[in-house]
DNA sequence: TCCCGATAGTTAGGTATCTAACTATACAGG
DNA sequence: CCTGTATAGTTAGATACCTAACTATCGGGA
């Protein structure tokens, strides 16, 4: 019963104006929110070190797993990152801007414009996502191996 | 092992670019971060039925939770909601706009603006709160309470 | 061959947020 | 009292998204 944690005073705040009504879940569903917003300033503040927001990040990321030879097309980067293609395109912009990838084009299709990862993008993500991890592992660190696997059990069922 | 969810995806996408590393921790986090994108996705539809927005909303909750007179400062607001003063003054101008709250004057301090909730806030509020708990009791209803509590402990301890 | 619906990507317009600068007011110490 | 510093709130400018409209290209069927 910490009277300092602001989720607890949410409860605290909502239970004494509607007594009649249950606020569990909504507490639970604070402290997820919470702990994953807190969790990504840490992250972006980690990538802001290596001069890359998460958003860029996430697109070096999608296509250094892609393998050899680290092209996709935009619409296959917004899937993967989840984002729109509008928003693609903006953050292409900014990463070709930067030198990290190179806009191509298929012979074989001339809508598209498939996007290459340049070496120096390379070099970037792969020097950012040694923090990325280990930050993401500190995240963590407080729980077991065990709890880390519950943890992980709830939220597959979850979703 | 579902071969389409997008985050057993990633963590294969990964270890087979770079076998050598650990990313059950990225994986934990993306799965955080994914239930909960998701989820607020599914609050803003509920609150959207209201004519509200999670951040009004919000607003709107914080004075409700504060009991009679339903009056709080901006900066006030703004700590109980987490947003900046410059956020707030934005919300606030909305939710004024829409007769759902009204700028006080404070006798004793002039630099000082009192919001008060409405009698329509008050209503609105009332009215969306019940479907805003009813969507996050659903959100966790795959759980067991034991379950439940269990997630909760667990995300304690992270926070 | 030509047309027409589908697809790839960009552009335009709008929203919500942030940081930093600004205005007005309060208050404490000389 | 005056003055300097702190505080309350707003405004300005930038950013990063979204949706919807648009342009160019593809590919199948009359």
């Amino acid at each position: 019963m910490d009277d300092h944690d602001p989720i607890d005073e949410l409860l605290r705040g909502w239970q004494s104006a509607r007594p009649e009504l249950e606020f569990q879940p909504m507490a639970l569903f604070a402290r997820c929110n919470r702990f994953v917003t807190l969790s990504m300033r840490q992250l972006e503040a980690t990538l802001v070190d290596h001069g890359l927001s998460v958003g860029e990040f996430d697109v070096l990321s999608a296509l250094r797993r892609s393998g050899e030879p680290f092209v996709l097309r935009p619409s296959e980067l917004a899937d993967r990152v989840m984002v729109t293609r509008a928003g693609i395109t903006n953050r292409i912009d900014n990463l070709e801007e930067h030198g990290f990838v190179e806009r191509r084009r298929d012979p074989k299709d001339r809508r598209s414009e498939p996007i290459a990862l340049t070496k120096a993008g390379r070099r970037l993500v792969d020097g950012a996502l040694v923090a990325y991890l280990d930050n993401q592992t500190r995240l963590f660190s407080e729980l077991s191996p065990a709890q880390q696997r519950q943890l992980d059990s709830l939220l597959r069922r979850l979703l």
